[in-house]
DNA sequence: CTAGGGTTAG
């Protein structure tokens, strides 16, 4: 018996004991046989505790050693450090330095080290660092491998780098944290850096070495570099496992690679929740929300529930197509399985507001407890997309007494909050403040914000000496900001510069062609048109087409243009075509027909059916209610349009299982959502909303001439800068900023007479330059 | 030393 306990084995006996009972058992063995007293014994005795959980058993091991030896303490501490008590790593540590004995040994370094990283506590690092180079370990590799990660994990890539050079011997560990540290502080070029050194100085990489630089990669954001680290894996046969490869998805996914993803996706030999997780979230971000709805389908199919990041891609993808039926499903499918992060929060609330819903966001935002910088700024951000400026401020406000700082995200958000406002004075001064107060320099999305605020209002001089003032190169979106302002206000010169600086930068978006197009359509600048549409027609040729998704009783339905597969195809032609001959007769004319010569039968068919969003809010006007708002949303791309149908108008619900908590929330204030790959912006949100409440207020027939108008000015395709315009049609007060206090305005009595509201509603449209038929 | 998540414009 004895022998079957003497040292070497004792180890292997204790390691292959995974209950309790036998566990007791062979401790009391060794009591009584005398062999927990000898070196290790009580050592592995607390490994073996630790092993089961029992870290009271390991502690209660640890008092009875009388003179407990450094790979005594080394198990008890390493116990805590494998459970996450990492005050009591620091705590045994101080109480075994503080007695003078043991001596601790490279083991003893290398997890209090560990767990002052997990910490992110640099002082007791320091303290630790100063003792072990005291003891004579600064050159050993594994506690200087610590030392690096705890610097790192600090945010002192300066010192670890100190360390790192002055290693005598780096193996692969150090190699691998100096990538991750650097890739982790936000600087891929130095980790590539160091990797290139590293196979200077010939070390092979592993596949833990590819994680990080692959991340790195997929930061930089050059798929050159990132497709020959692929190949080099490849050719060099480099062992991948699930991990690695779920890197070489990420990279090509976030970086918009979604076929090369998709393709690397499919070769995996395992795939769990995270990898799952990477290919939607690539989806999502990128816009092709679908696609990463009908991921998430497959990936239930394929036996995996989705966890919460797989979900906050899903918000994501609910946000940018407005579908707020899924939207809300998912809400409650959290509510009832997950407890709600910050991140979850943050992400819900601002799919709620994308959609519309800003009461349910800021009822959200109000209930979830754990709030960051992040959660303010979308709150902040959701008042101002619904136009909602002073509220966007009183945000900022009741932010400031918090713990957190605003940041530049913040200012913009608040910018922008006053530039949909109309709240010009506000943003000269908070702009000033953010400068002077806050310490931040303005960013480009500032400018835009800033230039935005400044053109809309009519300032367009001071907006363009805003710019010069700038000290970049002014991106497209300052000038496509000024554009606009000079657009709305008749500026005909400066527009024309501006369009200029815009076609010199060669955006990749139709809908701002269309502006500069009909900038120097109302300067009479023929030439530059014609040559405008001509860049229009080849980017038009080359580019996938677009679609504009409607939300009608929680189903999504698909629109491209010329699309004449729709089923009420021929019922929205008629009411589209009605709508064009009404507007005629009622004198418009849009200013850019000279485009197309002849307007016979068939050209004019395929210019109202050529705008996909036209398609998709004349069924949503076809097949809903008078009075339901229509909200626009952002933009969608997908990789294939029989998957955009099947997921959203095949009929099949996405989420059956979520139907219950769907019903339960109940929330009915919206029906119908509309979302659009093309650039007309919030014009429509406008003049929908508009819309659909003249048909409720005034208890109309279905559709009257004031309907006409505005129907067809929503579908003018113009840039969402029209607002001022639109606000100007209905004569309201400076105090009626936005589009939402536009649409408040036409339930108020005076708006009631038709013939007024006709009148006003023609005067807006003839001062308004519109364009025609932009896909 | 190892993978995936939220805010910022028109």
């Amino acid at each position: 018996m004895r022998s079957a306990l003497s040292r070497p084995s004792l180890k292997h006996v204790l390691r292959s004991c995974s209950g309790a009972q036998a566990l007791v058992q062979i401790h009391a063995l060794m009591l009584v046989t005398g062999s927990l007293y000898y070196p290790h014994s009580s050592g592995h005795l607390i490994s073996a505790y630790a092993r089961i959980g029992d870290v009271a058993a390991a502690h209660s091991v640890f008092r009875t050693a009388s003179n407990p030896n450094i790979s005594t303490w080394n198990a008890l501490i390493i116990a805590h450090s494998r459970r996450g008590s990492l005050d009591q790593v620091l705590r045994l540590y101080r109480l075994l330095v503080s007695q003078g004995r043991p001596r601790p040994d490279s083991s003893t370094f290398t997890v209090t080290l560990k767990a002052c990283a997990q910490l992110f506590d640099l002082r007791s690092g320091r303290e630790v660092i100063t003792h072990a180079s005291d003891l004579g370990y600064s050159h050993d590799v594994f506690v200087c491998s610590s030392v690096l990660n705890m610097y790192a994990k600090c945010g002192k890539m300066d010192d670890a780098m100190r360390v790192f050079d002055e290693m005598p011997k780096k193996d692969i560990v150090s190699w691998t944290t100096m990538i991750t540290g650097f890739v982790n502080a936000g600087n891929p070029v130095e980790a590539i850096e160091v990797y290139r050194k590293m196979q200077a100085e010939g070390v092979e990489g592993d596949g833990i070495v590819m994680v990080g630089l692959l991340q790195a990669c997929a930061a930089f954001g050059d798929m050159g570099i990132g497709q020959s680290v692929h190949g080099y894996m490849l050719r060099h046969h480099i062992e991948t496992d699930v991990v690695v490869e779920t890197c070489l998805v990420d990279m090509y996914a976030k970086n918009g690679f979604l076929e090369t993803a998709h393709i690397v996706f499919e070769k995996m030999t395992s795939k769990n929740v995270v990898s799952w997780s990477a290919l939607i979230s690539g989806y999502a971000q990128n816009g092709f929300a679908s696609d990463a709805l009908w991921m998430l389908i497959k990936m239930q199919e394929f036996g995996l529930c989705p966890d919460s990041v797989a979900l906050v891609s899903a918000i994501l993808a609910c946000s940018h197509i407005g579908f707020l039926k899924l939207g809300k499903s998912i809400h409650g499918f959290i509510m009832k399985r997950f407890d709600f992060d910050h991140i979850l929060g943050t992400a819900v609330i601002d799919m709620y507001s994308k959609c519309g819903s800003l009461l349910s966001a800021r009822a959200l935002f109000n209930r979830v407890c754990s709030r960051d910088l992040i959660s303010w700024n979308t709150m902040i951000a959701s008042y101002g997309i619904h136009g909602h400026g002073k509220e966007a401020l009183s945000t900022f406000l009741e932010m400031s007494k918090t713990e957190f700082k605003p940041d530049h995200a913040t200012f913009a958000s608040l910018l922008s909050a006053f530039s949909h406002s109309g709240l010009v004075e506000e943003g000269r001064h908070w702009f000033n403040l953010m400068r002077q107060e806050y310490r931040i320099g303005p960013s480009d999305k500032h400018y835009v914000c800033m230039v935005d605020l400044l053109a809309r209002a009519g300032h367009v001089e001071e907006a363009h000496e805003l710019i010069q003032s700038m000290p970049d190169e002014p991106g497209v979106a300052v000038w496509v900001a000024l554009l606009s302002g000079c657009h709305n206000h008749k500026k005909l010169e400066l527009g024309q510069y501006a369009a200029g600086k815009v076609l010199e930068l060669c955006p990749d978006d139709l809908g701002i062609y269309s502006l500069v197009s009909n900038v120097f359509a109302v300067a009479k600048n023929w030439d530059k048109v014609v040559e405008v549409r001509r860049r229009m027609k080849n980017m038009g040729t080359r580019k996938v087409p677009g679609y504009s998704l409607v939300e009608v009783e929680g189903k999504l339905h698909a629109f491209r243009m010329e699309d004449r597969s729709h089923p009420q195809y021929e019922k929205i032609m008629d009411l589209l075509k009605r709508l064009d001959f009404e507007m005629r007769k009622l004198g418009y004319k849009p200013k850019t027909e000279f485009v197309f010569h002849d307007l016979d039968e068939e050209v004019k068919e395929r210019m109202l059916g050529n705008h996909s969003e036209k398609l998709a809010i004349a069924f949503g006007l076809l097949t809903t209610s008078p009075g339901t708002r229509i909200l626009e949303t952002a933009r969608h791309r997908s990789t294939s349009s029989s998957r955009l149908q099947q997921i959203l108008s095949g009929g099949r619900s996405i989420w059956p299982e979520l139907k219950l908590e769907h019903e339960a929330l109940n929330e009915n204030a919206e029906k119908v959502h509309l979302s659009s790959s093309s650039a007309s912006g919030t014009t429509i949100l406008t003049v929908l909303q508009a819309l659909s409440f003249l048909v409720a207020s005034l208890q109309e027939k279905k559709i009257s001439q004031i309907l006409v108008v505005l129907f067809l000015k929503a579908l003018q395709g113009i840039p969402g800068s029209q607002r001022l315009q639109i606000r100007k049609a209905y004569d309201s007060p400076q105090h009626l900023p936005s589009a939402h206090a536009c649409f408040n305005r036409l339930d108020l009595p005076e708006c009631t007479s038709e013939e007024q509201l006709r009148r006003r509603l023609l005067l807006a449209i003839n001062e308004a330059n519109e364009g025609f038929g932009i896909g």
